[in-house]
DNA sequence: GTTCGTGCAAATACTTTGCAAGTCG
DNA sequence: CGACTTGCAAAGTATTTGCACGAAC
């Protein structure tokens, strides 16, 4: 069993809860894959490999998870949540509000400010997530190009 | 007509939309609000003013507004989407992963990040969301104190 | 007249819940 | 046993779509 899989073990049993195969492979499929996925992604991928498990366990699953920290859920506006393993504490995306292009930036981009805020607000286990939307170039370009197409019609006339 | 609404309705002009009263009251609700508001909330003010408004307009206008760039979408976790007026060009909050209590941080907090990615990035009108996540101190309390409990019950075997 | 928008109803997709049965300490 | 979990099916919500009609340029 794998170092983090062995942390969750614990924490999930502190908590009263265990570390059910259902669970486990929820947990080693979100592991597994490079990048953060989707609930759907998640469900594919386990019950590829168990076809039992119900969709409603792998809501109940994650909730559970999110809950205690060992996934992160991050919600990109355009896409549903995905769902990954929080590797340091902090993850950041810059992301186009016309194509949704996603683009990860450098995860130490905000340094200690984690810890500054923890403690100015009394949080533990603070994790940062960046979210930086505006648009892509392409994006941008294509809108100035269609803005003088349209100021152009209007000449036509 | 307020300054932001003239703005807006030049920018759905420049790309070919218009400024129908359906989307007018959306904007304004979203604007009189104090806070970011859901959906729910929008549909419910908007069909107070006028009962005719369907949701689906309501779902459209949103997508449109937020691709503009006219309102901004924000999805905390385990609360549905909120909209609000960009008013510069940060917005930031701090959650409790357990009880999902939100707070708001200092939109200055990030200083002029947003245009040192923009440049490098070559992405345009960026803004920057940043969510905090971790346990409030109450929720963390409260786990601790579970734990010891979860332990003590085992000793009493 | 042509393009853009809307309301309505229907279709989809997404998520939660109740419950009987199974598992584990 | 008793608390925790699960699968299944059903209920609930949320969101999208097709289309005929209306409005704006």
């Amino acid at each position: 069993m794998h170092h983090y899989v062995e942390e969750s073990n614990e924490l999930l049993h502190k908590r009263g809860y265990r570390l059910t195969p259902q669970r486990y492979l929820v947990l080693s499929v979100i592991q597994d894959a490079d990048e953060h996925i989707s609930l759907e992604q998640i469900a594919e991928r386990v019950q590829s490999i168990n076809p039992r498990v119900s969709l409603s366990t792998i809501y109940r699953t994650l909730e559970l998870l999110s809950e205690l920290g060992i996934v992160h859920e991050n919600h990109l506006p355009g896409k549903p949540s995905h769902y990954e393993i929080p590797r340091g504490n902090a993850h950041h995306h810059l992301v186009c509000q016309r194509c949704h292009i996603m683009i990860h930036l450098d995860d130490d981009l905000l340094g200690d400010l984690h810890e500054r805020l923890q403690k100015q607000h009394h949080f533990h286990t603070l994790s940062l997530s960046l979210l930086a939307s505006g648009y892509c170039d392409d994006c941008w370009q294509y809108m100035q190009r269609e803005a003088q197409e349209t100021s152009q019609s209007m000449d036509e006339r």
